[in-house]
DNA sequence: CGAATATATCCGGATGTGCGGATGTGTCAA
DNA sequence: TTGACACATCCGCACATCCGGATATATTCG
């Protein structure tokens, strides 16, 4: 039961549900180029993604100095909520905002 | 936005997803039902269901001295959650226990 | 090794949240 | 109207959560 809550809790925060909107519409992600997309403080969304990564919602990968995260689709019900979520997240204003913001990080990712 | 975090902070917490569950399994409760059931103070049950209700995600009706709640179900997203939950409270120790404390309750309503 | 970069964690402070007894509100019946 | 019952709201307290600058860790390169 803890861990269902937790999991729901993940989704009770607008910066981490801009987190997984952007990871939604964009595939992977490095912390960096969130931070940048977001433009909030890096030590925040390094807490958030570490948030969603104990919770489950996410993954990440180590790609020598950058880590890059990616949603989690391990079973049904994540591919499920993941769908929710993209159809729900995609009328808000702040999300298309954020979707804008990190396509004109120049083509790929943004740190170098 | 603040709508979208309202709606899935209602799901962070053990006793809503108890309701929820007892909600989705039954179809239909009073408040002195859920109390009974969930073996909480009437407070605390009747501040979790104002809540929900706050948050869109079950509707009330009175019935003379009675209030009955179920669980919203006017859009696709709405539906799809719901099932979703369904699925997924299902499988928790703790909401096997208040549907089976439920349905001891002989037929029909607790309350009078 | 030492510097640079990306990311994670620590910490103190402000704010939010859940709790439950007490109290208020609404409804029915006598 | 009075009393009884179902339910909602109030209130103070304890605890959780979020924030973001400062600091620690990890990796790469020279």
């Amino acid at each position: 039961m803890k861990k269902t809550v937790q999991y729901f809790r993940a989704l009770a925060d607008e910066t981490r549900l801009r987190i997984l909107a952007l990871l939604l519409s964009s595939g992977e992600l490095c912390v960096c180029d969130v931070t940048a997309t977001l433009q909030l403080p890096q030590s925040t969304v390094s807490r958030h993604l570490s948030y969603l990564k104990n919770a489950g919602w996410v993954n990440d990968r180590r790609e020598g100095v950058w880590i890059f995260y990616t949603v989690a689709t391990d079973d049904d019900m994540k591919r499920q909520l993941a769908e929710v979520l993209r159809e729900r997240l995609a009328d808000i204003a702040v999300v298309g905002e954020d979707i804008k913001r990190l396509a004109s990080f120049s083509e790929g990712s943004h740190c170098a």
